[in-house]
RNA sequence: GCACCAUUCGUCUAGGGGUUAGGACACAAGAUUUUCAUUCUUGUAACAGGGGUUCGAUUCCCCUAUGGUGUACCA
């Protein structure tokens, strides 16, 4: 409650604009909980008319996956995120926006961090490290690390001679550029999702700054271009928590603690059973993308459908990812991006990890996708028709989904449940064919054929005028016969509205499959 | 192991010292529907455990348990 006023006071009042960053790498298919991130990023820009900005991480050179970047930027686009500043959008004041462009940058502060004495060379090679780990573990030392004991008995420019480090350096040995962390400090930071956390430093570790390849780490890079691109808040995932004290003290090393942003860890997505953060075999396993729209992985070759080829509409996946941590405080489920970004703060955001569950973002596609005219929905329906050569007027495509709109999830459906709407059928439901169809149905719908020829004008009324006239001739009751005309006309046992759909047949077409079903149905 | 974070129906969550602990998904039953689906109604179902504090704790504090994350020259 404390916390809350206080974070609600230090946004409204916050003098400078709001500037946000999702800063992925671009080592594969953005995850559907990276964009969760980028949505709630971009919430809280809107919210607070601030500028998202879009910063590639793209540090590691070895985990770099071509075609990446430009998933990321389709993926948002899809998704309805919009950049204001990004690598195909800068502004000149803040660019680049690659990590991989602004090497020399990072170089530069980490020299001063040097000489600060905040950070130091360090010449150990993997063998050493591994080395040293072994022996601590050994010595049953609880947490081995490279600190501000071990740091002592490593090869770094904290234990070598002055001239030594200069020729090694000279002479092109490869080195790192290590953090300082004291042996002792507490370290604060508040975080507006849980409040204030303390770590004591002796839990962290000298983490390296500068890769032996020049390039910085996360933790330099992040720190570096947060500032220079003056971000006001960090909203990231919870797994960047443990590291946050290091970024604090980075800050407080290059002088820029004052402005410091401030930060926001947002609970995990996990996968369904609730065993660890959701990963790209989840979604394998359970049958459910994990990916906002499909990707193709460049080594295999081998492509996994996203949610937008899954079926999804991009209205449906943000509003259900953005009900995944977050809540509104009413009982509001379904919003637009704009009524989100009116509603959302990131004070209403929980703590705890969420399940993963595609049951409830079924219903909000299926909620999406009954919102939907019937020529949007057409326009999906149209897509598969082609794709299977058929030819039909507009009004027709259009008629089928109004038709099948109540009773399915993805747009996709359509051609699926209602493909005898434009082939006749060729298989009939063996089940409703043995339990229905008998001498009497066929002598009422050999009946029910003839009077339907005589129609004059066809359509659902007369359709079912004319059936009703058969009946009472029979004497049999509306509900004998007519899942056997379904079964014949359609060849399922189920379906919508039985008269609306024969009128979208068209008299000649059910005249048609009608004969063809008492010509050739075994009558058992 | 160590550090940090978390813990309300199966799931997403609201709530908060005194409530019949609310909603949504899923599930079940009933109604409507000639079928299936939709829709409507109803129902099943939760404060991890133990100590405090208090007249009273699910709510505040501590401990334990459980889970998650991190512990890389990955982000």
């Amino acid at each position: 409650m404390h916390d809350n006023l206080q974070n609600n006071l230090s946004v409204t009042s916050y003098m400078e604009k709001v500037r946000v960053r999702f800063a992925p790498s671009p080592t594969g298919a953005l995850h559907i909980g990276g964009v969760r991130t980028a949505l709630f990023n971009y919430l809280f820009a809107r919210k607070h008319k601030g500028t998202m900005i879009l910063r590639i991480e793209d540090t590691d050179q070895e985990r770099f996956v071509p075609g990446a970047e430009e998933y990321i930027r389709e993926a948002l686009e899809w998704c309805g995120i919009e950049l204001d500043e990004s690598p195909w959008n800068p502004s000149p004041k803040y660019a680049p926006y690659r990590q991989s462009e602004r090497k020399a940058i990072y170089k530069q502060y980490a020299m001063q961090l040097i000489e600060s004495g905040h950070a130091y060379y360090a010449f150990d090679t993997e063998a050493e490290l591994e080395e040293m780990r072994e022996r601590l573990k050994a010595a049953r030392v609880a947490s081995p690390q490279y600190n501000a004991i071990t740091r002592t008995t490593m090869k770094n420019s904290l234990t070598l001679p002055e001239d030594e480090v200069k020729k090694r350096i000279e002479s092109g040995e490869p080195y790192v550029i290590r953090l300082k962390v004291p042996r002792k400090e507490e370290i604060r930071f508040h975080d507006m999702i849980r409040g204030w956390i303390m770590v004591h430093s002796h839990a962290l570790d000298d983490k390296v700054l500068m890769k032996s390849d020049g390039m910085p780490t996360y933790h330099l890079a992040n720190v570096v271009d947060d500032h220079l691109m003056e971000i006001t808040h960090v909203i990231r995932g919870e797994e960047w928590l443990p590291s946050a004290p290091v970024h604090v003290l980075l800050y407080r090393y290059l002088g820029w603690e004052k402005t410091m942003p401030r930060f926001a860890h947002l609970p995990l997505i996990l996968k369904p059973d609730g065993n660890g953060k959701l990963s790209k075999r989840d979604g394998d396993l359970g049958g459910f993308p994990v990916f906002p729209i499909e990707w193709t992985d460049p080594d295999t070759g081998k492509t996994v459908a996203g949610y937008r080829e899954s079926g999804y509409f991009p209205e449906a996946v943000v509003n259900f990812l953005a009900l995944l941590g977050w809540n509104p405080g009413t009982h509001q489920e379904i919003f637009s991006m704009a009524e989100l970004i009116e509603a959302f703060s990131l004070e209403r955001v929980g703590k705890s990890g969420t399940k993963f569950d595609i049951e409830k973002a079924r219903w909000f596609n299926q909620q999406y996708l009954k919102a939907k005219s019937d020529e949007e929905l057409a326009q999906y329906l149209l897509k598969d028709l082609e794709k299977n050569g058929i030819q039909v007027p507009f009004s027709k495509v259009k008629a089928v989904c109004s038709l099948l709109k109540e009773r399915v999830i993805y747009p996709t459906e359509f051609w699926k449940e209602g493909k005898y709407f434009f082939v006749p059928p060729t298989q009939y439901d063996e089940k409703i064919l043995s339990k229905k169809w008998n001498s009497e149905s066929v002598k009422i719908l050999t009946d029910y054929l003839s009077a339907l020829s005589s129609v004059a004008t066809f359509n659902a009324a007369t359709a079912k005028q004319a059936l009703e006239n058969v009946i009472s001739q029979h004497g049999i009751a509306m509900g004998k016969i007519l899942q056997s005309l379904r079964l014949a006309l359609t060849g399922v046992g189920g379906g919508p509205e039985l008269f609306p759909l024969m009128e979208v047949l068209g008299k000649e077409e059910c005249i048609k499959r009608l004969e063809n079903a008492l010509q050739t149905l075994p009558v058992a």
